[in-house]
DNA sequence: GAAAATTCTGGCACTCGGTCTCGTTTGGTG
DNA sequence: CACCAAACGAGACCGAGTGCCAGAATTTTC
């Protein structure tokens, strides 16, 4: 994904840093509990100073999520870089699908692990719906950009939160399932959450006597 | 909403200081900023004890948007009261705007201004983002029982959260025309976000040459 | 290649939200 | 009135996050 050899010296620090201390951080998370592990002992283990670490990361539940992070970067810069063309829930589905198979390889693990420990502790799961909405916002406010659409449209707001949405269910099933079959099998479920999607609108309460 | 009266009088007098949080909240953080406004200087002007404070209300943000969760509890309750019939959709915009019409009168003006903090506030947004998905978390467990489905069913997910979005952008755009018309109108502005949602999936980007 | 200018780092004090404990008060009950 | 349960106030305590500054490391300049 990114090239290290090419970077200035110190920007290839600051990375190694950043990458010590969000894999530490995934060990300890995931031994003793997000919570019990206090950001000290965390830069303790790192050694770096706390100083550093919010210089690399806004705020402790950040460094646990890492790899769902990664995601949406990639998928809001290719978003940013592409032409929309077509219909527009495609073009996010597209979009997201390319960024699924063009991930880190140690990325699977890394993100198995970050869910896994997402379900142990509310203040991660609050950050990434945090998150998720936010990626949402950005999302809709380059689609309005790049179609001449309004910021409030509703119609975006809806395609991209049916994204996420689409992302989140495969993805919930795919780690539940240890990952098994790899990016393939992610990518296969993708695809089928996409397609589901059309029939929330028609779904009925079986008839009632 | 609440009948007062019939109360025993401790409830009364627990109601009493919510609402005096509640009110006391709004008008510091409308007046000085949510940040800046510390949760000493509150508690004190609202004459209670910190104890208090966290025994009425689970952290410093619940209680600047205590306007917003009341329309999301009486939307859940209603869901879990009533038997779901014919297309799921139609039955959470009802739900919903049934919801809207029956809010306290004063809800208003509460809600109007605690939307205008959360513009100011980024740890509020992240708040009510985070409450958000949490309705619909509730909102799908709700309809996966009554409707024999699983948890994790797409189409609920997709359900739930096309009516916290509809009404997302009725009240936005309610409230940035200051309220004007009532409850009325922002109940006509719902009705005509959900009407909306369908034409979502079909929008495509215009035809590049 | 040394010196100057920038940028990053560590250490530390500080603020503040949130939890916990415990002794006291207050409302419900017979 | 007496008893019990529940809510309250006070204060100690924890830990995340910020601001400041002196010093080290990196980059740039001559």
């Amino acid at each position: 994904m990114l090239d290290e050899r090419s970077l200035p010296l110190r920007e290839r620090k600051r990375l190694r840093t950043r990458r010590t201390l969000a894999e530490t951080a995934l060990r300890l998370f995931t031994d003793h509990g997000f919570e019990a592990t206090t950001l000290e002992r965390l830069v303790e283990e790192a050694e770096v100073s706390k100083s550093t670490f919010f210089r690399a990361f806004p705020a402790k539940e950040a460094v646990a999520v890492e790899a769902e992070t990664e995601v949406w970067t990639a998928y809001t810069a290719a978003l940013d870089r592409g032409r929309p063309e077509g219909v527009v829930l495609d073009v996010l589905r597209d979009a997201l699908t390319e960024v699924a198979v063009a991930l880190d390889p140690d990325w699977d693990r890394r993100y198995v692990a970050t869910r896994r420990l997402i379900l142990t502790a509310p203040a991660l799961l609050a950050y990434v719906d945090h998150y998720r909405t936010g990626v949402e916002r950005q999302v809709v406010a380059c689609l309005a950009g790049k179609l001449g659409l309004d910021d409030g449209d509703l119609r975006l707001q809806v395609l991209a939160e049916l994204t996420t949405t689409a992302w989140s269910v495969a993805a919930r099933d795919w780690v539940r399932n240890e990952a098994d079959g790899g990016r393939e099998r992610l990518v296969r479920r993708l695809r089928d959450a996409f397609r589901a999607v059309p029939a929330s609108l028609d779904l009925r309460a079986p008839g009632t006597g």
